[in-house]
DNA sequence: ACCTGAACACCGTTCAAGT
DNA sequence: ACCTGAACACCGTTCAAGT
Protein backbone atom coordinates (compact mmCIF):
# COMPACT_ATOMS: atom_id res chain seq x y z
CA UNK A 1 0.00 0.00 0.00
CA UNK A 2 2.77 2.58 1.05
CA UNK A 3 2.36 6.21 1.78
CA UNK A 4 -0.69 7.89 0.15
CA UNK A 5 -0.97 10.99 -2.11
CA UNK A 6 -2.79 13.16 0.24
CA UNK A 7 -2.53 12.07 4.13
CA UNK A 8 -5.12 9.57 5.33
CA UNK A 9 -4.79 11.05 9.10
CA UNK A 10 -3.69 14.30 11.19
CA UNK A 11 -3.82 15.60 14.77
CA UNK A 12 -6.99 17.11 14.31
CA UNK A 13 -9.32 14.19 12.99
CA UNK A 14 -7.29 11.83 15.72
CA UNK A 15 -8.40 14.67 18.66
CA UNK A 16 -11.76 14.89 17.44
CA UNK A 17 -12.52 10.85 17.26
CA UNK A 18 -10.82 10.40 20.49
CA UNK A 19 -13.11 12.95 22.00
CA UNK A 20 -16.22 11.94 20.19
CA UNK A 21 -15.38 8.12 21.92
CA UNK A 22 -14.82 9.80 25.10
CA UNK A 23 -18.21 11.64 25.04
CA UNK A 24 -19.79 8.33 24.09
CA UNK A 25 -18.04 5.48 26.38
CA UNK A 26 -16.12 7.65 28.67
CA UNK A 27 -12.56 6.36 26.95
CA UNK A 28 -10.57 5.42 23.95
CA UNK A 29 -8.13 3.56 23.06
CA UNK A 30 -5.87 3.75 20.11
CA UNK A 31 -7.11 0.98 18.30
CA UNK A 32 -10.58 2.11 18.60
CA UNK A 33 -9.68 5.85 16.95
CA UNK A 34 -7.90 3.87 14.34
CA UNK A 35 -10.83 1.52 13.13
CA UNK A 36 -13.45 4.60 13.77
CA UNK A 37 -10.86 6.35 11.12
CA UNK A 38 -10.50 3.26 8.76
CA UNK A 39 -6.80 3.13 8.86
CA UNK A 40 -4.34 0.69 10.91
CA UNK A 41 -3.43 1.38 14.62
CA UNK A 42 0.38 1.63 14.07
CA UNK A 43 -0.57 4.38 11.54
CA UNK A 44 -1.85 6.38 14.24
CA UNK A 45 1.39 6.65 15.80
CA UNK A 46 3.05 8.46 12.80
CA UNK A 47 1.13 11.64 13.73
CA UNK A 48 0.61 11.43 17.76
CA UNK A 49 3.34 11.07 20.46
CA UNK A 50 1.44 8.12 21.79
CA UNK A 51 -1.53 7.55 24.21
CA UNK A 52 -0.58 9.96 26.26
CA UNK A 53 0.25 12.69 23.37
CA UNK A 54 -3.65 12.03 22.58
CA UNK A 55 -4.56 12.96 26.46
CA UNK A 56 -2.74 15.61 26.11
CA UNK A 57 -4.66 16.98 22.38
CA UNK A 58 -8.11 16.23 24.19
CA UNK A 59 -7.17 18.48 27.27
CA UNK A 60 -6.28 21.41 24.40
CA UNK A 61 -9.12 20.96 22.34
CA UNK A 62 -11.28 21.29 25.53
CA UNK A 63 -9.27 24.15 26.85
CA UNK A 64 -9.51 25.56 23.89
CA UNK A 65 -13.25 26.57 24.41
CA UNK A 66 -12.58 28.82 27.36
CA UNK A 67 -13.06 32.26 26.76
CA UNK A 68 -10.86 34.36 28.32
CA UNK A 69 -12.24 37.74 26.33
CA UNK A 70 -13.17 38.51 30.30
CA UNK A 71 -9.55 38.75 31.87
CA UNK A 72 -8.56 42.18 29.26
CA UNK A 73 -11.37 44.00 30.80
CA UNK A 74 -11.13 45.04 34.78
CA UNK A 75 -12.79 44.66 37.63
CA UNK A 76 -10.29 42.07 38.46
CA UNK A 77 -12.78 40.16 40.45
CA UNK A 78 -15.65 40.04 37.85
CA UNK A 79 -12.72 39.31 35.24
CA UNK A 80 -11.52 36.42 37.53
CA UNK A 81 -15.63 35.44 38.07
CA UNK A 82 -16.12 34.78 34.32
CA UNK A 83 -13.09 33.38 33.48
CA UNK A 84 -13.27 30.81 35.98
CA UNK A 85 -17.06 29.81 35.10
CA UNK A 86 -15.67 29.55 31.02
CA UNK A 87 -12.97 27.37 32.41
CA UNK A 88 -15.83 25.07 34.13
CA UNK A 89 -18.12 25.06 30.99
CA UNK A 90 -15.14 24.27 28.67
CA UNK A 91 -15.22 21.04 31.25
CA UNK A 92 -18.89 20.66 31.66
CA UNK A 93 -19.00 20.37 27.51
CA UNK A 94 -17.31 16.84 28.26
CA UNK A 95 -17.72 15.74 31.43
CA UNK A 96 -17.36 11.89 31.15
CA UNK A 97 -13.32 13.72 29.51
CA UNK A 98 -12.75 15.17 33.42
CA UNK A 99 -11.29 12.41 34.80
CA UNK A 100 -8.55 11.83 32.49
CA UNK A 101 -7.87 15.97 32.11
CA UNK A 102 -7.79 16.90 35.56
CA UNK A 103 -5.21 14.50 36.27
CA UNK A 104 -2.41 17.43 35.33
CA UNK A 105 -3.07 21.12 34.45
CA UNK A 106 -3.01 22.11 31.09
CA UNK A 107 0.08 23.33 29.90
CA UNK A 108 -0.72 24.20 26.03
CA UNK A 109 0.74 27.69 25.35
CA UNK A 110 -3.02 29.03 24.50
CA UNK A 111 -3.56 28.67 28.28
CA UNK A 112 -0.29 29.86 30.01
CA UNK A 113 -1.59 32.91 28.00
CA UNK A 114 -4.60 33.17 30.01
CA UNK A 115 -2.64 32.53 33.21
CA UNK A 116 -0.12 35.08 31.86
CA UNK A 117 -3.40 37.55 31.57
CA UNK A 118 -4.44 37.15 34.71
CA UNK A 119 -1.08 37.60 36.75
CA UNK A 120 -0.83 40.84 34.91
CA UNK A 121 -4.60 41.74 36.54
CA UNK A 122 -3.91 40.94 39.37
CA UNK A 123 -0.68 43.06 39.73
CA UNK A 124 -2.45 45.73 38.63
CA UNK A 125 -5.16 45.54 40.84
CA UNK A 126 -2.65 45.39 43.53
CA UNK A 127 -2.08 42.41 45.13
CA UNK A 128 1.28 41.87 46.27
CA UNK A 129 3.68 39.44 43.73
CA UNK A 130 3.82 36.39 46.44
CA UNK A 131 -0.05 35.82 46.66
CA UNK A 132 -0.46 36.21 42.88
CA UNK A 133 0.38 33.00 42.58
CA UNK A 134 -1.71 31.00 45.14
CA UNK A 135 -4.74 33.26 44.36
CA UNK A 136 -4.23 31.92 40.73
CA UNK A 137 -3.90 28.50 41.73
CA UNK A 138 -6.95 28.44 44.51
CA UNK A 139 -9.15 29.40 41.46
CA UNK A 140 -7.64 26.45 39.69
CA UNK A 141 -8.36 23.87 42.32
CA UNK A 142 -11.90 25.53 42.33
CA UNK A 143 -12.65 24.82 39.02
CA UNK A 144 -11.34 21.32 39.07
CA UNK A 145 -12.57 20.27 42.30
CA UNK A 146 -16.28 21.46 41.19
CA UNK A 147 -15.14 19.72 37.69
CA UNK A 148 -14.74 16.36 39.04
CA UNK A 149 -17.73 16.94 40.63
CA UNK A 150 -19.77 17.18 37.70
CA UNK A 151 -18.48 14.66 35.85
CA UNK A 152 -19.49 12.39 39.16
CA UNK A 153 -22.35 9.78 38.01
CA UNK A 154 -25.73 11.43 40.14
CA UNK A 155 -26.60 8.14 41.37
CA UNK A 156 -23.41 8.51 43.52
CA UNK A 157 -25.86 10.77 45.58
CA UNK A 158 -28.52 8.15 45.20
CA UNK A 159 -28.00 6.44 49.35
CA UNK A 160 -28.15 2.64 49.12
CA UNK A 161 -29.19 2.82 52.76
CA UNK A 162 -30.80 5.95 54.23
CA UNK A 163 -31.21 4.38 57.66
CA UNK A 164 -27.52 4.30 58.37
CA UNK A 165 -27.64 8.29 57.60
CA UNK A 166 -30.67 9.72 58.20
CA UNK A 167 -29.97 13.35 57.98
CA UNK A 168 -27.57 13.08 55.35
CA UNK A 169 -30.21 11.82 53.35
CA UNK A 170 -32.93 14.35 54.34
CA UNK A 171 -30.23 16.97 53.16
CA UNK A 172 -29.44 15.15 49.79
CA UNK A 173 -33.67 15.33 49.35
CA UNK A 174 -33.84 19.18 50.37
CA UNK A 175 -31.06 19.81 47.27
CA UNK A 176 -32.51 20.80 44.33
CA UNK A 177 -31.47 20.25 40.23
CA UNK A 178 -28.45 22.40 40.07
CA UNK A 179 -26.18 20.56 42.98
CA UNK A 180 -22.78 21.32 41.43
CA UNK A 181 -23.52 24.69 40.10
CA UNK A 182 -24.63 25.55 43.76
CA UNK A 183 -21.76 24.49 45.15
CA UNK A 184 -19.24 26.00 42.57
CA UNK A 185 -21.01 29.72 43.22
CA UNK A 186 -20.75 29.38 46.95
CA UNK A 187 -16.95 28.26 46.56
CA UNK A 188 -16.50 31.36 44.67
CA UNK A 189 -17.89 33.56 46.13
CA UNK A 190 -16.12 33.03 49.23
CA UNK A 191 -12.87 32.97 47.25
CA UNK A 192 -14.02 36.12 45.55
CA UNK A 193 -14.58 38.06 48.89
CA UNK A 194 -11.76 36.45 50.59
CA UNK A 195 -9.54 38.18 47.94
CA UNK A 196 -11.49 41.32 48.15
CA UNK A 197 -10.20 41.22 51.45
CA UNK A 198 -6.18 40.28 51.46
CA UNK A 199 -6.32 43.16 48.87
CA UNK A 200 -7.89 45.96 51.44
CA UNK A 201 -5.94 44.53 54.33
CA UNK A 202 -2.48 44.09 52.79
CA UNK B 1 -2.53 -27.53 43.88
CA UNK B 2 -6.06 -27.09 45.04
CA UNK B 3 -6.91 -25.37 48.13
CA UNK B 4 -4.58 -24.34 50.79
CA UNK B 5 -5.29 -25.08 54.40
CA UNK B 6 -4.85 -21.46 54.83
CA UNK B 7 -5.80 -18.71 52.42
CA UNK B 8 -2.88 -17.26 50.63
CA UNK B 9 -4.69 -14.01 49.79
CA UNK B 10 -7.01 -11.64 51.25
CA UNK B 11 -8.21 -8.30 50.63
CA UNK B 12 -6.16 -6.24 53.05
CA UNK B 13 -3.15 -7.86 51.61
CA UNK B 14 -4.25 -7.00 48.28
CA UNK B 15 -5.09 -3.30 49.30
CA UNK B 16 -1.54 -2.78 50.59
CA UNK B 17 0.14 -4.24 47.49
CA UNK B 18 -1.66 -2.06 45.57
CA UNK B 19 -0.94 0.98 47.34
CA UNK B 20 2.63 0.10 47.38
CA UNK B 21 2.75 -0.12 43.57
CA UNK B 22 0.75 2.86 43.35
CA UNK B 23 3.14 5.09 46.08
CA UNK B 24 6.50 3.51 43.97
CA UNK B 25 5.37 3.78 40.59
CA UNK B 26 1.76 5.70 40.34
CA UNK B 27 0.13 2.78 38.51
CA UNK B 28 -0.85 -0.79 39.28
CA UNK B 29 -1.80 -4.12 37.89
CA UNK B 30 -3.67 -7.34 38.71
CA UNK B 31 -0.52 -9.06 37.18
CA UNK B 32 1.56 -7.31 39.35
CA UNK B 33 -0.51 -7.90 42.28
CA UNK B 34 -0.58 -11.54 41.82
CA UNK B 35 3.58 -11.51 41.07
CA UNK B 36 4.56 -9.76 44.40
CA UNK B 37 2.34 -11.82 46.58
CA UNK B 38 3.47 -15.28 44.90
CA UNK B 39 0.31 -16.34 43.34
CA UNK B 40 -1.47 -16.24 40.21
CA UNK B 41 -3.43 -13.84 38.61
CA UNK B 42 -6.27 -15.85 38.49
CA UNK B 43 -6.06 -16.14 42.38
CA UNK B 44 -7.00 -12.55 42.95
CA UNK B 45 -9.99 -12.10 41.32
CA UNK B 46 -11.57 -14.97 44.41
CA UNK B 47 -11.07 -11.98 46.81
CA UNK B 48 -11.45 -8.72 44.71
CA UNK B 49 -14.18 -7.32 42.78
CA UNK B 50 -12.19 -6.86 39.76
CA UNK B 51 -9.56 -4.24 38.99
CA UNK B 52 -12.46 -1.16 39.75
CA UNK B 53 -12.89 -3.10 42.95
CA UNK B 54 -9.30 -3.03 44.25
CA UNK B 55 -9.41 0.50 43.12
CA UNK B 56 -12.46 1.50 45.69
CA UNK B 57 -10.47 -0.86 48.01
CA UNK B 58 -7.71 1.86 47.62
CA UNK B 59 -10.34 4.48 48.12
CA UNK B 60 -11.27 3.30 51.47
CA UNK B 61 -8.00 2.46 52.73
CA UNK B 62 -6.72 6.15 52.18
CA UNK B 63 -9.92 7.54 53.62
CA UNK B 64 -9.50 5.14 56.93
CA UNK B 65 -6.52 7.94 58.06
CA UNK B 66 -9.38 10.48 57.96
CA UNK B 67 -9.60 12.01 61.49
CA UNK B 68 -13.14 12.84 61.57
CA UNK B 69 -12.87 13.18 65.54
CA UNK B 70 -13.19 17.18 64.70
CA UNK B 71 -16.94 16.69 63.38
CA UNK B 72 -18.20 15.85 67.17
CA UNK B 73 -17.11 19.44 68.43
CA UNK B 74 -17.90 22.48 67.74
CA UNK B 75 -18.00 25.18 66.81
CA UNK B 76 -19.18 23.89 63.41
CA UNK B 77 -16.70 26.20 61.91
CA UNK B 78 -13.57 24.82 62.78
CA UNK B 79 -14.43 21.82 62.83
CA UNK B 80 -15.25 21.59 59.38
CA UNK B 81 -11.74 23.13 58.66
CA UNK B 82 -10.15 20.70 60.46
CA UNK B 83 -12.22 18.08 58.94
CA UNK B 84 -11.13 19.45 55.46
CA UNK B 85 -7.41 19.40 56.69
CA UNK B 86 -7.62 15.78 57.54
CA UNK B 87 -9.34 14.82 54.55
CA UNK B 88 -6.72 16.50 52.64
CA UNK B 89 -3.67 15.03 54.69
CA UNK B 90 -4.94 11.63 54.18
CA UNK B 91 -4.92 12.00 50.21
CA UNK B 92 -1.38 13.92 50.81
CA UNK B 93 0.00 10.93 52.37
CA UNK B 94 -0.05 9.24 48.74
CA UNK B 95 -0.14 11.81 45.79
CA UNK B 96 0.78 9.18 43.44
CA UNK B 97 -2.86 7.58 44.34
CA UNK B 98 -4.69 10.61 43.96
CA UNK B 99 -5.42 10.30 40.22
CA UNK B 100 -6.99 7.15 41.10
CA UNK B 101 -8.99 8.39 43.78
CA UNK B 102 -10.59 11.70 43.02
CA UNK B 103 -12.40 10.44 39.91
CA UNK B 104 -14.90 9.39 41.93
CA UNK B 105 -15.95 10.42 45.64
CA UNK B 106 -16.08 8.23 48.45
CA UNK B 107 -18.78 6.35 49.24
CA UNK B 108 -17.54 3.69 52.09
CA UNK B 109 -20.09 3.76 55.27
CA UNK B 110 -17.16 5.14 56.93
CA UNK B 111 -16.91 8.47 55.03
CA UNK B 112 -20.77 8.69 54.82
CA UNK B 113 -20.73 8.80 58.48
CA UNK B 114 -18.58 11.60 58.77
CA UNK B 115 -21.11 13.52 56.21
CA UNK B 116 -23.98 12.74 58.35
CA UNK B 117 -21.89 13.94 61.11
CA UNK B 118 -21.44 17.12 58.92
CA UNK B 119 -24.77 17.18 58.50
CA UNK B 120 -25.87 17.17 61.80
CA UNK B 121 -23.13 19.99 62.76
CA UNK B 122 -24.34 22.04 59.89
CA UNK B 123 -27.96 22.19 60.47
CA UNK B 124 -27.55 22.17 64.84
CA UNK B 125 -25.26 25.86 63.70
CA UNK B 126 -28.23 26.72 61.66
CA UNK B 127 -28.05 26.48 58.32
CA UNK B 128 -31.43 25.96 55.99
CA UNK B 129 -31.57 22.41 55.29
CA UNK B 130 -30.93 23.11 51.31
CA UNK B 131 -28.36 24.72 51.94
CA UNK B 132 -27.02 22.04 53.90
CA UNK B 133 -25.58 19.63 50.54
CA UNK B 134 -23.73 23.02 48.71
CA UNK B 135 -21.94 23.92 51.84
CA UNK B 136 -20.75 20.02 52.20
CA UNK B 137 -20.47 19.67 48.39
CA UNK B 138 -18.44 22.74 48.44
CA UNK B 139 -15.91 22.00 50.66
CA UNK B 140 -15.79 18.73 49.13
CA UNK B 141 -14.72 20.12 45.46
CA UNK B 142 -11.96 22.16 47.85
CA UNK B 143 -10.59 19.24 49.28
CA UNK B 144 -10.26 17.45 46.18
CA UNK B 145 -8.97 20.24 43.95
CA UNK B 146 -6.25 20.98 45.79
CA UNK B 147 -5.48 17.12 46.10
CA UNK B 148 -4.82 17.17 42.30
CA UNK B 149 -2.89 19.95 42.45
CA UNK B 150 -0.53 18.25 45.24
CA UNK B 151 -0.33 15.19 42.48
CA UNK B 152 1.00 17.40 39.91
CA UNK B 153 4.48 17.03 39.84
CA UNK B 154 6.47 20.16 40.62
CA UNK B 155 8.03 20.92 37.41
CA UNK B 156 3.99 21.33 35.80
CA UNK B 157 5.31 25.16 36.94
CA UNK B 158 8.53 25.26 35.70
CA UNK B 159 7.89 27.34 32.33
CA UNK B 160 9.72 25.71 29.02
CA UNK B 161 9.68 29.31 27.46
CA UNK B 162 9.43 32.34 30.16
CA UNK B 163 9.93 34.90 27.45
CA UNK B 164 6.48 34.22 26.31
CA UNK B 165 5.13 34.67 29.57
CA UNK B 166 7.25 37.11 31.84
CA UNK B 167 4.52 38.01 34.35
CA UNK B 168 3.69 34.39 34.46
CA UNK B 169 7.38 33.55 35.13
CA UNK B 170 7.77 36.48 37.76
CA UNK B 171 4.85 35.21 39.77
CA UNK B 172 6.77 31.54 40.02
CA UNK B 173 9.61 32.86 41.01
CA UNK B 174 8.08 34.79 44.24
CA UNK B 175 6.12 31.40 45.03
CA UNK B 176 7.48 29.99 48.05
CA UNK B 177 7.78 26.39 49.11
CA UNK B 178 4.30 25.28 50.17
CA UNK B 179 2.88 26.60 47.05
CA UNK B 180 0.00 23.79 47.33
CA UNK B 181 -0.88 24.89 50.98
CA UNK B 182 -1.07 28.73 50.44
CA UNK B 183 -3.52 27.93 48.10
CA UNK B 184 -5.79 25.73 50.30
CA UNK B 185 -5.53 27.58 52.93
CA UNK B 186 -6.42 30.66 50.98
CA UNK B 187 -9.58 28.63 49.45
CA UNK B 188 -10.12 27.47 52.79
CA UNK B 189 -10.34 30.52 54.45
CA UNK B 190 -12.83 31.92 51.78
CA UNK B 191 -14.68 29.50 51.83
CA UNK B 192 -15.17 29.42 55.85
CA UNK B 193 -15.57 33.64 55.56
CA UNK B 194 -18.63 33.08 53.03
CA UNK B 195 -20.43 30.15 55.05
CA UNK B 196 -20.29 32.44 58.15
CA UNK B 197 -21.66 35.45 56.13
CA UNK B 198 -24.49 32.90 55.02
CA UNK B 199 -25.64 31.76 58.79
CA UNK B 200 -25.66 36.06 59.92
CA UNK B 201 -27.24 37.33 56.82
CA UNK B 202 -29.67 34.24 56.10
C1' DA C 1 -13.84 -22.01 49.49
C1' DC C 2 -9.50 -20.98 47.18
C1' DC C 3 -5.55 -21.71 43.97
C1' DT C 4 -3.88 -23.10 39.34
C1' DG C 5 -3.12 -23.22 34.35
C1' DA C 6 -4.82 -22.15 30.20
C1' DA C 7 -7.46 -19.42 27.36
C1' DC C 8 -9.60 -15.08 25.20
C1' DA C 9 -10.02 -10.51 23.67
C1' DC C 10 -7.85 -6.48 24.04
C1' DC C 11 -4.24 -3.04 24.70
C1' DG C 12 0.15 0.23 23.75
C1' DT C 13 4.18 0.38 21.04
C1' DT C 14 7.84 -0.71 17.65
C1' DC C 15 9.68 -1.65 13.21
C1' DA C 16 10.88 -3.24 8.71
C1' DA C 17 8.80 -2.97 4.32
C1' DG C 18 6.52 -0.58 0.92
C1' DT C 19 5.36 3.90 -1.94
C1' DA D 1 6.75 11.47 4.88
C1' DC D 2 3.04 8.19 5.77
C1' DC D 3 0.59 3.66 5.72
C1' DT D 4 0.75 -1.41 6.37
C1' DG D 5 1.33 -5.96 8.48
C1' DA D 6 3.41 -8.40 11.78
C1' DA D 7 5.37 -8.76 16.07
C1' DC D 8 6.09 -8.12 21.27
C1' DA D 9 5.03 -7.60 25.96
C1' DC D 10 1.43 -6.66 28.66
C1' DC D 11 -3.30 -6.26 30.36
C1' DG D 12 -8.27 -7.60 32.51
C1' DT D 13 -11.20 -11.41 32.97
C1' DT D 14 -13.22 -16.10 32.81
C1' DC D 15 -13.39 -20.91 33.70
C1' DA D 16 -12.72 -25.78 34.22
C1' DA D 17 -9.91 -28.56 37.05
C1' DG D 18 -7.97 -29.64 41.26
C1' DT D 19 -8.00 -30.00 46.68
Amino acid sequence: MGRPRTPLLDRARITTTALELVDEQGEFSVPQIARRLGVQTASVYHHVDGRDGIVELLRERVAAAIDSGSLDHGPWDTAMAAWARSYRAAFAAHPRAIPLLTTSPVRAPKVLEQYEKAVGLLLAAGFPLPDVMPVIIALENLVLGSALDMAAPERMWELSDETATPQLARALGALGEGRADAAFELALAGYLAHCREMLTDG
